[in-house]
DNA sequence: TAGATTGTTAATCGATTAACAATC
DNA sequence: TAGATTGTTAATCGATTAACAATC
């Protein structure tokens, strides 16, 4: 529990990647300072909240008068969310999600490497944008060469269950899970479900009651 | 404010969705009654939070010695979350990703039709899977004829922007942002960010603490 | 009846907001 | 200096947990 991570609430850290977001579009404008009341504003929170996430992840004080200083804040922000420590991730089902997952170049910058994919309709297998596809026979072997941390599961729905114990079996203790099906796994292994109807029905229902709040006006 | 769904915290509703899946998979193995501690247990939470969760959601209560009746409170959930209140969206961006939201199927369960895509390059334009990939000039005619209110954006970094503005000028309130940019919006416009990337480090993130942790005991 | 499970009230915990002194 | 902005301490707010009575 010395470890600054685990003294650093939940909340914050998932507030931090919309502040890095922020801080980049700034930063690729020559912006050099940012206040904390700025980057609130545009990212819809408080100032004051904005400065206590920002006291505990950056490596100086912000200056009276200026703001934080937005490179800086950058790598700071990077280096805590541990988007340089680098890891190996594998993408199991080639589908249309899996293989525009695998060709998506925007993981580098966070320190993920997505190796290859896997499937087990032979017809699937082969090469993809430089990266290989694979049967599913071999992901434990290549899982274990390449010390592979986690797996996108993009299956379809009947088969997530199988595919998830071969991943499990395989030795991979992360599953980011796109199927939308409650998985059985083993303690310790970690899943995060990524349900994009879910998000999308959660924004339709946000956007609905706005509307309801509006028209109360 | 007389609106249920705003009496409800927003924690209670962001695990719903779980507690959706689980009884769906329970349902499917025709099982009639869960208890809450079942409940919890598998979705990694507490029984009382589960309890006063679904007190707030469920038309009838949970009999003692039985637990809740699964098929009812998956209705009940259902209704809550709005997945019977149909709404259109479109997809904004012909890529890989767009190309696999267009011909994603599990958008249906949850009350949301994805009409249709656009794209500026007229090379992508044409029909995917039965659903048409229109030019983006047509974005504000067709947006408005269907009353599409919610965009799914998967155009590239440097192109988010502009399309963003073009849904925004096409009178559509919500969109769902797979750029990882920080996008400007008028007043009373919700943006979402859905980052493969963050989520995919958030859990690469967990579990290198979760190894950390072992590692100590 | 006995026991499992629910539902609710009170206590704890954590996170956000308010107030204000410190600083450039 | 005056004013903007930070950082921190105290107060509020909300959500989770603990304890226990109610119920089938």
């Amino acid at each position: 529990m010395t470890n600054a991570e685990t003294s650093v609430s939940k909340a914050t850290i998932s507030r931090l990647p919309s502040y890095l977001r922020y801080l980049k579009g700034e930063a690729g404008k020559g912006v050099e300072y940012v206040s904390s009341a700025a980057l609130a504003k545009d990212i819809g929170a408080s100032g004051v909240g904005v400065r206590k996430d920002l006291a505990l992840v950056s490596s100086r004080p912000g200056k009276p008068r200026y703001g934080f200083e937005v490179r800086q804040l950058i790598v700071d922000i990077e280096k805590f969310l541990g988007y340089h420590r680098w890891t190996n991730a594998v993408v199991v089902g080639a589908g249309k999600l899996g293989r525009a997952i695998l060709s998506y170049e925007g993981f580098e910058n966070y320190g993920i490497n997505v190796i290859a994919a896997f499937d087990a309709a032979p017809a699937k297998v082969g090469g993809l944008n430089g990266k290989p596809v694979y049967p599913m026979e071999r992901l434990s072997e290549i899982a274990a060469q390449n010390a592979v941390k986690v797996a996108i599961l993009t299956v379809p729905l009947h088969a997530a269950q199988e595919a998830c114990d071969s991943i499990v079996s395989a030795g991979i203790g992360a599953v980011l899970n796109f199927a939308p099906v409650h998985l059985r796994v083993p303690e310790g292994v970690l899943v995060k479900y990524e349900d994009l109807a879910v998000s999308l029905a959660a924004l339709c229902g946000e956007c609905a009651d706005q509307i309801g709040i509006d028209q109360k006006k």
